[in-house]
DNA sequence: CACGAATATGCCTTGACAGGTATATTCCTA
DNA sequence: TAGGAATATACCTGTCAAGGCATATTCGTG
C-alpha cells in the first residue's frame, strides 16, 4: 500500500480532474481531452502517471484506448483514512491535556 | 473543500510520515525531527505546508510549539473518497458493458 | 539582561515534473 | 495497402519544491 504514490497522482489538478470525470463512467484519451479542454498528448501523459499508480486501466478498442477507474487505490485511501477517524470522532484537540503532560518535563522523549 | 492541496501535501513522504507520527499524539517540533531523523529546519518547513494546508495546528508552549492533526481535512478527505465506495461495491469493470455501447457508433459523445 | 534552547526563515543548488510541439505507433477501412 | 484516425512517446524548456546550511527570532532562566 504506497499511499504517497497514489497522493501524489492526485495532487495535480488535471490528473484529479480525470479522476472524478472518470467515476461517472469510462472514456477514450480523446473524449478527456475534449471534455477537460486539455491536449492529448498531456492527457495520454496524466493517464500514464494515474496508470502506473493503478488509479487506471485502459482497454483497447479499435485504435481507442477505454480508459476506467480502478478499486483498489482507492480503497487503500480509505482504508487509510479510516485509521484516522478518531481524531474527529473524538473531540480531538486533545493537544491541552497532552500540553499539560508534557509541562511535567520530559516525560515526553 | 480544496482536495489536490490535501493530496499535494501529502504527497511528500515526510510530510507523510509527520502526519502518521501526530496520528498517535501531538509532539514538538524537535521531537519529530529526533523520530524521523530529519534536520530540524525540514521539519518546520514540512509543518507549515502541512499547516497551510490545514493539517495540523501549533500551540505554542514556551519556545516550543506543539504541532497537532486538525481533523477537517481529513473528514474532507473521507467525504470524498466515499463518493467512490460505488466503485468496489459495484463489481466494478462496467468496463465490458461500456465498451459494448461505445461500439454503437459515438452514442458517447 | 545576557545566554541558551527551540523554532522559523532566507538563500542557494539541484532534480523532478508539467506543458508545448513534433513525431512515432497502432489499427481500421476504402 | 495507402491513408487517416486515435493514441503514445520523445525532446525541449521553464517552473517549483525539497534539502543543506547559515542565521534570525522568540522566550525562559540564571
Amino acid at each position: 500500500m504506497n499511499a504517497t504514490a497514489t497522493f501524489s497522482a492526485l495532487a495535480e489538478p488535471n490528473r484529479f480532474q480525470i479522476v472524478e470525470l472518470l467515476r461517472q463512467r469510462p472514456l477514450a484519451v480523446g473524449q478527456i481531452a475534449e471534455r477537460l479542454k486539455l491536449q492529448q498528448p498531456q492527457v495520454s501523459k496524466h493517464l500514464r502517471v494515474l496508470s502506473e499508480a493503478g488509479l487506471v486501466g485502459a482497454r483497447p478498442v479499435a485504435q481507442q484506448r477505454i480508459y476506467a477507474l480502478r478499486a483498489e487505490p482507492l480503497r487503500e485511501l480509505d482504508e487509510w483514512v479510516e485509521r484516522y477517524r478518531g481524531i474527529w470522532e473524538d473531540r480531538m484537540d486533545r493537544l491541552d491535556e497532552i500540553v499539560e503532560g508534557m509541562k511535567r518535563k520530559e516525560r515526553t522523549k
